[in-house]
DNA sequence: CCCCGATCTAGACAATGTCAGGATTTTATC
DNA sequence: GATAAAATCCTGACATTGTCTAGATCGGGG
């Protein structure tokens, strides 16, 4: 049936009083979003969602479970995102594995910065896993599937499990810790700098670390 | 207890004794810190804490502003005790400055990991310093400055600033990476090791970093 | 001795998440 | 096509939360 589609479209233009909302479980998504971003997590209400989303109250209830689950979906759109973002740069790297692997580090800074909330949310918020058992969430272990492999290409075929583990326990504490001091506020001593040299030092940082993982041969 | 009362002991202190209770601000801050350790931050609840202390549910109010700034006094505490381990764990590396950076590194971690809820406190509520702004919390900037003083050590006395920057996020974005990502049981990927060489590995990973700062002679 | 302030209790208010029941629209079946 | 079933949404209610206001209780200084 062609049905479906085209009807929500209509609905979602002509009806402001409608009872039907259309698209109500994408829209809620979206609503939620905005509050984080405005209200934080630990100011967000699922009414104000239902609200921004101009349904009632108790609406959200036919599309997600709790107001936990609508955040754990939310938290699993956010790890889709940084697994796009973290490809994106990769594929723009493109050279060496060290490159790559570098590269891959600055887009996981780079999308915490620009979603803290979301950011936030993920690692933070309830674990996804245990709220969807039998769900979607396979973009964590997507994301982490990309990291092992670009840390395997850096160490080599040689490498051992527990070097590999290693490295990926250090190149990605390096980077999620990066980006929640930075989101967080807690990097103050990087005020002093001017921004663009703030950027620099971050970088470099990745950068440096990458370059030391190849050299020491393990 | 040779008291007669525990009311009349604590009259000779800084004159902000209990006098029906005791003293109820201790005691609050300890039942929170229960709280939070069952319920985690999201369950936390502010007349909870006040039933497991035994008073009304306003009671707190006379001892803390809010909630939030109950939460903000036990994140100082919380960071007390962060330089406290880190202040231990730097005695008992004593040697060199490598050695010493990478002993607080593991200091900084093993705090996470056995006070989680605080870890999470201090660097997810929100930040202590808005809430208490003439205040006590130095404790923050102290845990920063034995930071600071560590790594500048261990680079030497012709390290730019800069140098000193990037040597910091690297260093603190490594250990606080790691320590959350361990907490928050992120760190699946270190499952299929035995404790023992789980230990092992997040340690040779701060080791390693240590080793890396001094080595590359910048 | 008595009053005053510090400390705590009790009650109330708005706001929240969730559940129950009714209204309305869409879809499937005859 | 009409009609029953299912999906979607609303209104109302309940317990719980944080915070405010007012009253009670205790201790020490006048």
């Amino acid at each position: 049936m062609p049905a479906t589609s085209e009807r929500t479209e209509r609905r979602g233009q002509a009806g402001r009083g409608g009872y039907h909302h259309g698209d109500l479980r994408a829209a809620l998504l979206a609503a939620a979003e905005a509050e984080l971003a405005e209200n934080g997590l630990a100011g967000f209400s699922l009414r104000a969602t239902a609200r921004r989303a101009g349904v009632s109250h108790a609406a959200p209830a036919h599309h997600f479970a709790s107001a936990d689950a609508l955040l754990a979906a939310l938290a699993v759109l956010g790890f889709e995102r940084l697994v796009a973002a973290m490809e994106a740069a990769i594929a723009a790297a493109g050279g060496s594995a060290r490159a790559r692997l570098a590269a891959a580090g600055r887009g996981y800074v780079a999308f915490a910065r620009a979603n803290p909330h979301l950011f936030r949310l993920m690692f933070f918020g309830k674990r996804p896993e245990k709220l969807a058992p039998d769900g979607v969430p396979q973009a964590p272990g997507r994301a982490f599937a990309m990291l092992r492999q670009t840390v395997a290409d850096v160490l080599g075929p040689g490498a051992s499990e527990a070097e590999i583990a290693r490295a990926i326990a250090a190149a990605w504490g390096l980077v999620h810790g990066l980006a929640h001091l930075l989101i967080e506020g807690a990097a103050g001593f990087l005020q002093p700098f001017p921004p663009a040299e703030r950027e620099a030092i971050v970088a470099d940082a990745i950068d440096r670390f990458a370059a030391s993982l190849g050299a020491g041969s393990v």
